[in-house]
DNA sequence: GCTTGATCTAAACCTGAGTTGAGCTTTCAC
DNA sequence: GTGAAAGCTCAACTCAGGTTTAGATCAAGC
């Protein structure tokens, strides 16, 4: 082994590319774990390096921080994702990328019947009276599009 | 006319589905303008059903509120969008769609190419080092996928 | 004229994913 | 052994897109 196994924050934020300060709060968060020097400076092992990108990458595929935790927490005992996990929740992870792809074409396929339509109608638009509500984006509670759409009756 | 040509916001809310509280916000914002009764209530036209609907189409297309306000504010006086507008800005947003899709899609092969591989390495993992950060998602400044890729030497 | 429901304002609160700053302490290389 | 760089904590702040709350006022039907 390495006489240095263990890491230094900012040699894991340097390693990663991610900043010091959302190492700190991955690990508030529980993604991820540090020991601790005598002097109460987190040390780290390499192979939270892995953790990290798998971090990443997972935040990439439009995992919250609350899902890695949760797929984290699934790994036994606080082992980083090796390759059998990777392939289970990297499978997981297109159905989802998928599941997108297919809602914006959908979106694209009725704006393409919208161009030069010009309705901008409540009650005939059909990009605005779509039952999918798939396409959701943003934080926060809002008013979906469509969730009330058999009530609305448009006589502008 | 009607008689009735301008309407509460309680009706515009109701008509639109949106809530009676983001009207209030998106006139802060600068996207809707009401005009006022005596006694200080708003008093929208029934033309600001259409406004609303081109809003919240303009949003689930990816626009920010910010985007949407730039967009109208190019209409002139104040004019709600009419069919060409529509034709204008609907194919611009098209565009914004096609490019979205496209990066999904590269994702999707990339993680193809990764299922079972598991390395989640940052020296090799495809994922990882893509040079491209179309697909950011979110609020708030991060060190973006890649950003460094040049620099990252993984020794673990 | 009264009551009820709709509306008003302003400010505070929410989520998610972090960043920033102040004021100290630890570590490391020379 | 010393000085600089890196690390520490905790709270407050950011941004978008709104919601919630409180207390006051308006509009309308009977």
């Amino acid at each position: 082994m390495h006489r240095t196994d263990l890491i230094a924050i900012g040699e894991l934020a340097a390693r990663t590319g991610v900043a010091v300060s959302a190492i700190r709060f991955y690990e508030a968060k529980g993604l991820l774990a540090a020991l601790r020097t005598g002097g109460g400076q987190r040390r780290f092992l390499r192979a939270d390096i892995r953790r990290v990108s798998f971090i990443l990458i997972a935040q990439q595929m439009g995992l919250s921080l609350d899902d890695i935790a949760a797929e984290l927490a699934r790994l036994p005992a606080g082992r980083n994702p090796n390759a059998a996990d990777w392939a289970r929740i990297s499978t997981a992870l297109r159905a989802r990328i998928d599941t997108r792809i297919a809602a914006l074409e959908r979106t694209r396929d009725l704006l393409d019947g919208c161009i030069g339509c010009g309705c901008l109608s409540l009650k005939k638009c059909a990009l605005y009276n779509r039952a999918d509500k798939a396409s959701q984006r943003g934080a926060g509670p809002r008013y979906l599009l469509g969730d009330r759409a058999g009530e609305i009756v448009e006589r502008d």
